[in-house]
DNA sequence: GTCTATATCGGGATAGAC
DNA sequence: GTCTATCCCGATATAGAC
């Protein structure tokens, strides 16, 4: 049991260590076990395919991640704490960024596991939209009743959107992911604030539509 | 010669149909070979690897959907023409939406080869992106000059959006891709006709600082 | 140039002995 | 819970018939 947790300890930590150092693909399961020190039938009795590596990774994710963003909810500014909760991301998964990148392959079908988007990160997805959440009401951001209820969801949609550019982004330091965040930031915060006008009722409406067919 | 030409042919033809039946990754080269009536070792002459009959499909739909794409230049209204190109490609990938999931794999990292967004797919996508100027121009659509030179792209990108919800849309004859289409094309019209407003000249501003840092 | 046949290798995954 | 042996498949290479 003890020995049991262990070992899949080393197995996932070698297997993070040559994601990171080669990409997903071209660390093998005969290389992860080697380096875990066990035999490489061993590492399938832990994690049932590569993938499943994959979502234990995930799940340590959203373990570690919580403080930094915990910490990322101090501003009395929604523009400064969306900042601070993607910067919380980039810091996190900038080691991982060309891991990452391989495991975008999973991530536009909703039906693999390996996507954000499927049911199987359901947790991870509502634990990170909770922050969002945390962020528009302790900042006492107005957001009109129709719309409120999604409001976290199209927040934490529109971070993806940024991490996934950010995941591909060659320029030195990721310069331009922080130039599009720069850059949106003032464009999010801005049509919230429209969203309040009582004039904008019927494109409220429009969205919503889209928000119930999307959501299916 | 002939020959040659025929039997790519035919390896092709085996090859979509399996990906069709089965998907991507569960249809093997040997089992295209073998259907295709010849030894697997000349799948390989013909096509340098597994990816490369996905170009060649790529390929393929372009020369296939050029006639579908002219007639849907009919309409002297933009929302009418766009539903018409969005619709013909439906209409065309419908028999391969499966297929289309699987490659989907590579879409979202531009460093593919089979991704809509490299390099290898320029030529492709520049001749998808001139139905869009096209159907613009043709439908005396006004838009702003700073706009005007990336008004397709963002047609066109639009497009791609749906393609992809349509790829992975689950419901029963992709009721749900139409629905949102419908929902959709109304929001992105009037948005266009929006952007002509004068007064909206520091919305264009951010849009076009957000296009220039997207397109790097 | 077109095609068959075969051999070899690397890598994900599994079965079964212990 | 651990290991060894094995399977399947994609990819590559090669020898040779026509």
């Amino acid at each position: 049991m003890a020995a049991g947790k262990d070992t899949e300890q080393k197995i996932l930590e070698a297997a993070l260590s040559l994601f990171r150092e080669r990409g997903f693909a071209d660390a093998t399961m005969r290389d992860i076990a080697a380096r875990a020190g066990v035999a490489s039938g061993l590492a399938y009795y832990y994690f049932d395919s590569k993938d499943a590596i994959v979502l234990a990774f995930y799940q340590r994710a959203k373990d570690d991640l919580a403080p930094a963003l915990d910490a990322a909810q101090e501003s009395p500014k929604l523009a400064d704490r969306l900042a601070a909760l993607v910067e919380a991301k980039f810091a996190y998964f900038g080691p991982n960024r060309r891991f990452l990148g391989a495991l975008m392959a999973h991530a536009a079908n909703p039906a693999s596991p390996m996507s954000p988007f499927n049911e199987s990160s359901a947790e991870m997805r509502q634990f990170d939209i909770a922050h969002f959440e945390r962020a528009i009401e302790e900042t006492r951001t107005s957001v009109p009743r129709d719309l409120a209820p999604h409001m976290a969801k199209i927040l934490w949609l529109y971070q993806m959107g940024l991490l996934l550019f950010w995941i591909y982004d060659r320029s030195p330091h990721q310069r331009r992911s922080r130039e599009l965040l720069d850059a949106t930031l003032g464009v999010v915060v801005t049509l919230i604030k429209l969203s309040n006008l009582p004039l904008l009722k019927p494109a409220r409406r429009s969205v919503l539509r889209i928000i119930s067919i999307l959501e299916g």
